[in-house]
DNA sequence: GCGCCAATTCATCATCTGGTGAAAAATAAT
DNA sequence: ATTATTTTTCACCAGATGATGAATTGGCGC
């Protein structure tokens, strides 16, 4: 089943291996676990066949991460502290170097774009990671706690953000706006290949620089319309 | 040999009647089904807590339904054309209305509001189904076959109009805004109470009223800010 | 060389899973 | 009454699932 991936070299036998040659156990297992989950959510996969899949026994993975759940929750924060740290340096950069003349567009460029670099940059696992989020974005109460505690400091601070480049917004406004923005963003993200079905292979899934060249601008455009109909 | 649907469909004769008189337990499991479909997803859910949801023993539901993967496709399915149905006629309604004169937010409105019409007056059943088909339109791979099969047509249709509302607008830049659109739309419409949190209160999921006052505007002026840039 | 600790595997458990075949219940037609 | 037909229940299976305790092995301080 997993081609793409190499078997671990089998260790054949018991006990601690007689080498560490370099290759962490404990992320391999979250890597596999991370990919597996994207694709078919956290029911449609079985410690067994993370185990498989990371070359390793069952049992390594409750003694490195306890309960099936937890170690959910071990991939999904894996990479939220790096997302929130990236997004934030990259909107730090932006209003210090817009020197308070924000545009929204440049706010909306500054909270996405850093998500779509480390998707085309930073290896795989990211986009594995990407379609896990949007996957617990989409389910009702699930991801209600985690994704709150971990991602909505960076929301509201892009709603801020988006309020002084936006004065006659209402609250309201920026906040069904962002309900939008990161509908599209996400499924955008997790790369489902509807997209390719749908236009018949004009429109690739994979194709980010299609996306960058055209949602920052969307959403800007909505966001300000919101926020003109809202004035009046 | 083991078919999905009973031999001879209710051909008002003999046989043993509905234990429910007047109540058919074949919908009734369709909307257990439903909703925990919508809140757990697929492999979230057994055939056993379907079967105690809907109060009836766990063979029944292979007796109406066949397989497990059967029970979630006739979920799928029983909305999906009705969905369908209105959304064609309220297009063709614009359309015709509109005498040629397509404005992009018009034919964006007659592809939306029927679903927010059937979310506020349709029973509960039809929340379960939005949460349902935002979870299937994040997912990989899975509903590719039938979404594709169900939806495409309708969205076809809509590009097409859009297409004459934007004669600047590319294909491909239809078919990205589409797909911008659909991840705000299903989003807002599986009401994950998410913005409730994230706002603090101050919007709620279940508003409907709120999405309608912004969503429109906010899509159109995306398709438009989109299509602007494409001319130049 | 010894003893301790960390890492890894093995064997196994109790429970749950989707699914089935046969029987029972309930009526209509004969 | 008997039989045909449909719906519902019961009892059960073979395999999967999450999880655990014990066993095994290697490295490191001493």
């Amino acid at each position: 089943m997993n081609a793409a991936t190499p078997k671990k070299p089998r260790a054949s036998g018991r006990g601690r291996p007689s080498k560490h040659a370099g290759l962490d156990l404990k992320e391999t297992i979250l890597d596999s676990a991370e990919q597996l989950f994207a694709r078919h959510g956290f029911y449609g996969v079985t410690t067994r066949q993370v185990a498989a899949e990371a070359g390793v026994d069952t049992a390594l993975i409750h003694y490195y991460f306890g309960a099936k759940r937890e170690l959910f929750d071990a991939v999904f924060l894996r990479r939220a502290e790096i997302l929130n740290r990236e997004r934030l340096a990259s909107m730090d950069a932006y209003e210090k170097a817009s020197g308070g003349a924000l545009t929204s567009e440049g706010v909306i460029e500054a909270f996405i774009d850093p998500l779509l670099r480390i998707s085309e940059t930073g290896g795989p696992g990211w986009k594995s990671y990407f379609a896990l989020v949007a996957q617990v974005n989409n389910t009702p109460g699930w991801g209600g706690d985690t994704m709150h505690r971990f991602f909505d400091p960076v929301v509201r601070r892009l709603v801020d953000a988006l309020g002084r480049a936006l004065p006659n917004a209402s609250r309201g406004d920026l906040f069904w706006c962002y309900e939008f923005l990161t509908g599209s963003m996400m499924l955008a993200l997790s790369e489902t290949g509807r997209i390719d079905a749908l236009s018949d292979g004009l429109c690739r899934s994979s194709d980010l620089a299609a996306i960058r060249a055209r949602l920052f601008a969307y959403c800007a455009a909505g966001f300000e319309a919101v926020a003109a109909r809202s004035k009046g």
